[in-house]
DNA sequence: ACAATATATTCCTATATGGGAATGTGTCAA
DNA sequence: TTGACACATTCCCATATAGGAATATATTGT
């Protein structure tokens, strides 16, 4: 199986960066397709298939002004990435204390072993990624 | 172009439901390979793989323990996402009264007119996708 | 050293992507 | 009707997937 479509649900479609910007740019005010090429300097078809995967999540919404398609942000189709990242709130809260705990503890003069691997993170495998 | 790879951003890394799925079972406690395999139903080696993808960008963090390997959410790696979809809270409020004033306006019987094309979304253009 | 356990990696393939270029469609104005 | 304008769609292609199957690696107990 490949990847999921992009237009299979708001976190699909929300993956893409320059999606992200044409949903901040479009949550003011709605605005035609020509705006958008012109601020944020993409190629027009290249706008208009972003915006036709929003507008199929629910993202976006449109209208027609004469030969104009006015554009707007849906903020409603954003909610549930909102809810869902919500869940973990209260775990990076917990997270911070335990940094602070640790940092005060670091005032106590006692260990100068060497680096600690029990923990990896990233760039421990980045290895290749250029 | 291609798409983005899922390691290249939270947004991409956390656009898989099952590595949702797994970040939400992680969060409570640090888990091994194997409780991950048994709760969520997921083949070993595609279990392997989407912790391959979380850890490169830094969702989970890992220890080991005897030969199993224990995963635990990394909440902070999350914050990101909250942050950014919380810019949008208060258009969704917005919207919200909107709607609200508009339901009020209802119990005044006034138009009956036919159905409004002037605000298009989703399954107005799905036509087919099965 | 060896078998058993736990996890990671590799190989395979169908599928969808995003960008660029070219072209299609719809609407207005004269 | 015709031309100009505003968008949308199509075609092409390099690239990266997710899953299944098979295999590799690491660690422990004997």
């Amino acid at each position: 199986m490949a990847r999921a479509a992009t237009t299979s649900d708001a976190f699909n479609a929300v993956a893409e960066p320059r999606r992200r910007e044409i949903l901040n740019y479009l949550a003011l005010q709605e605005r035609p397709v020509g705006e958008i090429v012109d601020s944020l300097r993409v190629a027009q078809p290249s706008v208009s298939k972003h915006l036709r995967v929003l507008l199929e999540v629910g993202l976006v919404n449109v209208r027609r002004d004469g030969r104009r398609m006015l554009y707007r942000t849906n903020a409603e189709a954003i909610r549930p990435l909102h809810e869902w990242t919500e869940t973990f709130e209260r775990y990076w809260r917990h997270q911070l204390n335990r940094v602070k705990e640790r940092a005060e503890r670091k005032s106590n003069p006692s260990n100068d072993a060497g680096p600690d691997f029990s923990s990896r993170r990233k760039n421990d495998l980045d290895g290749n990624k250029n």
